[in-house]
DNA sequence: CTATGGCACGGATT
DNA sequence: AATCCGTGCCATAG
């Protein structure tokens, strides 16, 4: 098993490598296309079925045990298990959102976001469910809120307003989890529905969102714990839950942006093309890393081709050759890129653990050039292997992979959270010396080009905090 | 005089 | 080779 890994591992031509750089730099979508069209054109292409785990019913390559299963149930080893993920019903087919979101015409700021929550949804719709959803999400404001409501909407289209709300439902629970909600109280609520369904939520979270969200946005705890009759402690850790894992702006990515209504960087949503996990999502079992692969199987070259270029004519035989040719080396490509995939996944997940548990404020710097080095590849490889990758983490949040080598992200978290709690707004200057108390020693200036980037306003504007849901 | 934003340079990334 | 990011220097606003 070794030995084949290392000789796909060593390119052999130059068209190997320039085949495999172009694979490892293709997300999981375009790998489908790509691979859907090298298949039609090439009759030495062949899919093999795809196999199911018989325990845990998970797609499996042909040759080869169910990655999960076997992992051991308590593993000695630090080192993440990673491993290729075939499935095809991860990715709706392109088709299915183009048919709907075409023949209604979308404004084109935040184009993305629409389209992005009916890619996911698509295939749990029937036909005439989907123009109903396709007419929801063309009716999102830029914080994800629905502009309309359900009766007007089952008034326009002549349809039952309980089947509207179904799908509005639908939508809610799709990633951004709360999108397509009437308010930010209704969005939390979806959210916390969806997050005690995978691990635990403190109770009064739910209390306090359907009736003290004045008293929530105001940090007027004492009030609340006078009303509820409950102890102000728990109401802060529940407080503090929820603007640490909850967002009232579905639209938007973090808290912090309601203070700045002009923020231009609008969030590009993706489908994840790795997936990171607890095993069976229990927290006390391992992590695991799966590598998404668009194909219900593993792709090999046609042992039946093989035979027939034996048998054919001469004249044909050249060409049957060529074509038995690209298969191969198409077949090898892809085994390269994903064996670089793992093998950077592996490294990354390794070094990065802290960031994906516990949260941006533990990210390490940790630069391409020096994976690179590791993995004994050159960096451009790994630029293109990071490049345009989304990634899911175990809280069911999606990041781009290149933030797992984002030099600054821990640090301007930090700093968000220095400037959340602060008394009286601190300068520039002032940040500095609070933030090389928590180890982190950047320049003044810099200081302030994080602030800008997360549209935080400076020291002499940001009086008293005016958080408004 | 202090706090902040603009411009430009060098190293890292693509 | 082109582009992005952190930082230093300097001008400007308060």
């Amino acid at each position: 098993m070794f030995q084949a890994q290392y000789h796909t591992t060593r390119p052999l031509t130059t068209a190997h490598l320039a085949q495999t750089m172009t694979l490892l730099s293709l997300t999981t979508e375009e790998l489908r296309e790509q691979i859907e069209s090298e298949i039609s054109t090439n009759p030495a292409l062949e899919l093999v079925e795809e196999r199911r785990c018989p325990t845990c019913h998970r797609l499996i390559p042909e040759h080869g045990v169910c990655p999960v299963c076997s992992i051991p149930a308590n593993p000695a080893s630090e080192e993440p298990v990673v491993f290729l993920s075939p499935r095809d019903e991860f990715i709706p087919k392109k088709d299915y959102v183009d048919e709907v979101v075409d023949d209604e015409p979308y404004a084109t700021e935040g184009e993305e976001l629409p389209t992005y929550v009916l890619r996911q949804i698509a295939p749990d719709l029937a036909k005439e469910q989907r123009g109903i959803a396709a007419f929801l999400l063309t009716h999102l404001d830029e914080d994800g809120f629905l502009t309309t409501s359900v009766f007007e909407v089952a008034k326009y289209l002549h349809v039952m307003p309980g089947e509207v709300e179904k799908i509005k439902h639908l939508i809610q629970r799709a990633d951004p989890v709360g999108v397509g909600s009437s308010n930010p109280q209704e969005a939390l609520l979806v959210q916390l529905e969806v997050l005690g369904e995978t691990g635990p939520v403190p109770q009064l979270a739910e209390r306090i969102v359907r009736e003290g969200m004045d008293e929530l946005s105001r940090h007027q705890y004492p009030e609340l714990a006078h009303r509820f009759g409950e102890p102000t402690r728990l109401i802060v850790e529940a407080a503090h839950f929820i603007s640490e894992n909850l967002n009232p702006f579905p639209g938007r990515s973090h808290w912090g942006d309601m203070r700045q209504p002009a923020q231009e960087s609008v969030q590009v949503y993706h489908q994840p093309d790795v997936i990171i996990s607890y095993l069976n999502d229990d927290p006390h079992r391992p992590l695991v890393v799966e590598i998404i692969m668009p194909l219900n199987g593993t792709l090999q070259v046609n042992p039946m081709f093989k035979q027939a270029v034996h048998q054919a004519d001469a004249e044909k035989k050249l060409d049957l050759k060529a074509d038995l040719e690209k298969a191969s080396l198409f077949v090898k490509c892809l085994q390269q890129r994903n064996h670089t995939m793992e093998r950077l996944l592996s490294r990354v997940v390794g070094l990065q653990r802290d960031y994906i548990l516990f949260g941006e404020k533990y990210l390490r710097p940790v630069t391409r050039a020096q994976i690179s080095r590791e993995l004994e590849v050159h960096e451009s490889t790994i630029s293109r292997a990071v490049a345009n990758k989304a990634v899911q983490m175990p809280n069911r949040r999606i990041v781009p992979l290149s933030s797992f080598f984002d030099r600054s992200l821990n640090v301007r978290t930090v700093l968000k959270e220095i400037i959340e709690g602060e008394s009286k707004p601190y300068s520039d200057a002032d940040l500095v010396d609070l933030l090389a108390e928590h180890g982190f020693e950047v320049a003044r200036r810099t200081v302030a080009k994080y602030r800008s980037i997360e549209g935080i306003l400076p020291a002499h504007l940001r009086k008293a905090v005016a958080q408004h849901p």
